[in-house]
DNA sequence: TCTGGGGTCCTTAATCTA
DNA sequence: TCTGTAGATTAAGGACCC
């Protein structure tokens, strides 16, 4: 919208209630009216990935360890995700939402921001507009899902949590200040544990009462960049842009291990499946990345990552695994057993894959020696050129400190 | 209580470069 | 050429989100 635009901007947030368990629940009438736990199993080390509304009842919420789940309510329905086949819905999902406004911007796979300008027209108010995209997607998939609608994404993405599960609720630009008023700091975005730690000392519980705090000595405590923020969140100020298109910045594999780990050779076997599930990733969505990230986390939850700047953008899993190989025996890790390990890359730069190196980089994923033997060979017959991957790569660029 | 997995963004410190 | 400095880049960690 250009700077001289001044029609109304209607910004929508749609979120699927309790997503993974009430798909369970949608898929196994047994399910309904019961508690569903959808993450790790009791006894495994793991997390409520979600939880039906039957299960909040208990006090179980996502993020919570299983084991305190599980104390919570024993009674209650425990699933392993089905990470398959809750994307597959989450894409009839955003097609749905795409008949509304091609505006569409993912989240997550649960939840979407939409650009809703400009649609009064075609569908009404905003508040008719809210109940089509929620008649729309139960209609379609049988879920239901709770949208907020408002000026800005902030005031959005509030309204779609203020009433929950299948809720509406539609905030023109002077309920806004009413409604910021009496909500806990901690509904604000980007407001976690730590920063309400602080907020709790210096007496801020309300928006209310963040808005007669001196910007200047919020600052003092928390810097300048978070303190704008929320000030600005306060009075409801938040940013109107909705970006169908934006691009993922990484892709990365980690797995926690039921009982910590030291074993070199099964590490590096470890290692070795998860470079080539973010290879495989990395092929399939034509991304090439010039960062490779090795995460490993010890006892007591102590997290350290390495990286290290590759000499060319890669998407091979050999690649991937040596490069992480060696940040693991690079010396400037802690000993001991490990009770996590992961890997990732990212910087991609502007370049995308040719086919050539898609289709030696999927010889790669399929282990085929003999065919990635050809091409190495034909790479050194004809020197350099279109087939580099699977070529050693140049030294990096910087030495590790 | 005992903490998954996959992400984004921010801060800080070290290092490089002009 | 040396020195100091500012800004950019890289690396690591932390907070946060779903």
């Amino acid at each position: 919208m250009s700077a001289c635009d001044h029609r109304p901007r209607w910004i929508g947030h749609a979120d699927v209630d309790a997503f993974y368990a009430s798909v369970e629940q949608r898929d196994n009438p047994a399910y309904r009216g019961r508690p569903v736990v959808v993450g790790a199993m009791p006894g495994q080390r793991g997390v409520v990935a979600a939880a039906s509304y039957e299960a909040r009842a208990f006090g179980i919420r996502s993020a919570m360890p299983v084991a305190e789940a599980y104390r919570r309510c024993p009674d209650a329905v425990y699933i392993r995700p089905d990470m398959h086949k809750y994307r597959q819905v989450s894409r009839q999902i955003f097609a749905i939402l795409g008949t509304v406004t091609p505006l569409v911007e993912p989240v997550s796979v649960d939840e979407a921001y939409l650009d809703l300008s400009g649609l009064e027209r075609l569908l009404g108010p905003p508040d008719s507009v809210g109940r089509a995209i929620k008649q729309r997607v139960l209609d379609g998939v049988g879920l239901t899902v709770s949208v907020g609608i408002g000026p800005n994404r902030l005031i959005a993405k509030l309204g779609s949590e203020h009433r929950k599960p299948d809720g509406l609720t539609v905030l023109a630009a002077n309920d806004i200040a009413d409604f910021l008023a009496p909500l806990p700091v901690t509904k604000l975005r980007g407001l976690g544990r730590q920063t309400e730690k602080v907020f709790a000392r210096l007496g801020i519980e309300t928006v209310q009462q963040l808005r007669t705090i001196p910007p200047r000595y919020l600052e003092e405590h928390i810097g300048r960049h978070a303190a704008a923020k929320f000030v600005a969140q306060a009075h409801g100020i938040g940013a109107d842009r909705i970006r169908p298109d934006r691009q993922r910045k990484s892709i990365s594999k980690e797995t926690t291990f039921a009982a910590d780990l030291a074993e070199p050779a099964t590490l590096r076997d470890v290692l070795r499946r998860l470079a080539a599930d973010v290879a495989a990733t990395a092929r399939r969505e034509g991304l090439s990345g010039s960062v490779v990230t090795l995460k490993v986390r010890y006892r007591g939850f102590e997290t350290h990552t390495r990286q290290r700047q590759l000499a060319a953008p890669t998407h091979d899993e050999r690649v991937l695994l040596r490069e992480a190989w060696s940040l693991f025996t690079g010396g400037r890790l802690p000993d001991g057993p490990l009770r996590l390990i992961g890997i990732g890359i990212s910087g991609w730069g502007t370049q995308r894959v040719s086919q050539a190196d898609l289709f030696r980089s999927d010889c790669a994923a399929q282990q085929d020696e003999r065919v990635l033997q050809t091409l190495d060979d034909a790479a050194d017959r004809f020197g350099q050129g279109a087939l580099q991957l699977g070529m050693p790569s140049r030294p990096t660029r910087r030495e590790p400190r």
